[in-house]
DNA sequence: ATGTTTAAATGACGTGCGGTCATTTAATAA
DNA sequence: TTATTAAATGACCGCACGTCATTTAAACAT
């Protein structure tokens, strides 16, 4: 944190806070994960105290919203830079998996986005998000077409898709870690058969074979 | 809520209690949801002290994984009695949701599984639970595989993501009801393009066809 | 250089949550 | 009728999010 700046008054210097104030969420959402992160914790870490975090979010979940937008961008920029001109449908999944779960915050944030961050947030916010999202997926369905030899509109609801599908394979990796538990042999082994890995991608490629036949 | 039952001395007493608890929880559940669910109103409608809640349930989420339990059961058994002899795959996945979405604990609760719910219940709770889907999972797929003409394996398999696919397909319809305000067009067509029962029916279909010409 | 104005920053505070536990008391056993 | 047991109670704790009257740093006017 900026120890000279004690008082932000011109637009940059507001900006400048805000973006202090995210990167410590971003520390904040790393150490402690979604459900325990606090904007008491959030305050001490950015140097201020906590209600001046709402002076620069009106609540807790628009600070999530944030970070979800900003982890949206980071990860598209980076799945794109990852894929080649051409790519196997299965190539381009797990690239698209692979990336998604390199990303601390993405999946996380996009899990609960629906079910509990769009609930507490202002609907400038939302729409704000919204097109943010709009704009992403068109970006990458605009990219994915050639690379999937797809028409616009299959790659549309390819990408729309996937998304999906990330959400659903990925829900077990989200629960509890279970480290030296004793787990009887038949609920490990359900829980090793929703690997979310193999669950993502070998039905994305499904869901690519069908739409790629159907006239879109 | 009977009055005469003052204090639960046997099995069956402390039973019904339990029952009694878990009425009013799907009740209150009903009328509020999830976010504004909580332990002091239940205790109202219950006709019982907070304090009380916690000789029966040893979390709030040990009430809602019940609550998630109780309705698999009853959604499974719905729906399998919605089932014909043979079925295509379209009317069946189309049953699948229909009788899923009419179910108003199903879905928000299991979109809140591993998230949430699971991260604040025993490890026992947690083990019984996990049997139960297991016994349901195997159930709905030794029915689904003369239905659809899939051998036990690919039956099994296609039950298990046809989860995973409608939490994911479900995601859109659990954001907040935006009841009159005005949203922009271009933000509109987006949330009218993620119709969660068309995005469930047609990739549901889409992956039990790749499943089916799969070796499994 | 000094006084005035502005709004960023503060932190004590309100409300409500999940969860605990010493105490009360209804039902059973002696 | 009395002693015992444990179900039920409700006051209490710590902590969360979010508010707002007050303080004060910085820009502006004189």
């Amino acid at each position: 944190m900026n120890r000279t700046l004690k008082r932000a008054r011109t637009q940059d210097q507001k900006f400048f806070r805000r973006q202090q104030i995210l990167e410590a969420a971003e520390q904040h959402f790393d150490e402690v994960g979604y459900e325990a992160f606090s904007m008491a914790n959030l305050a001490k870490l950015a140097g201020v105290v906590k209600g001046t975090l709402y002076l620069y979010f009106k609540t807790r979940e628009e600070v999530f919203l944030t970070l979800y937008n900003q982890s949206l961008s980071r990860w598209s920029e980076t799945f794109l830079g990852s894929c080649k001109d051409k790519m196997s449908d299965r190539d381009y999944v797990s690239t698209l998996y692979t990336t998604a779960m390199a990303d601390a915050h993405f999946v996380p944030l996009l899990a609960r986005l629906e079910h509990v961050i769009e609930h507490n947030v202002s609907i400038e916010s939302l729409i704000e998000s919204k097109r943010h999202f709009i704009s992403r997926v068109e970006h990458l369905a605009g990219a994915a077409a050639p690379i999937l030899s797809l028409t616009p509109s299959q790659s549309l609801e390819m990408v729309k898709t996937m998304g999906v599908l990330l959400v659903g394979a990925t829900r077990t990796d989200q629960g509890p870690s279970l480290q030296g538990e004793d787990i009887p042999e038949d609920v490990q082994a359900l829980m090793d058969s929703f690997s979310s890995e193999h669950l993502f991608i070998k039905n994305a490629c499904r869901i690519i074979q069908g739409i790629r036949t159907t006239t879109g």
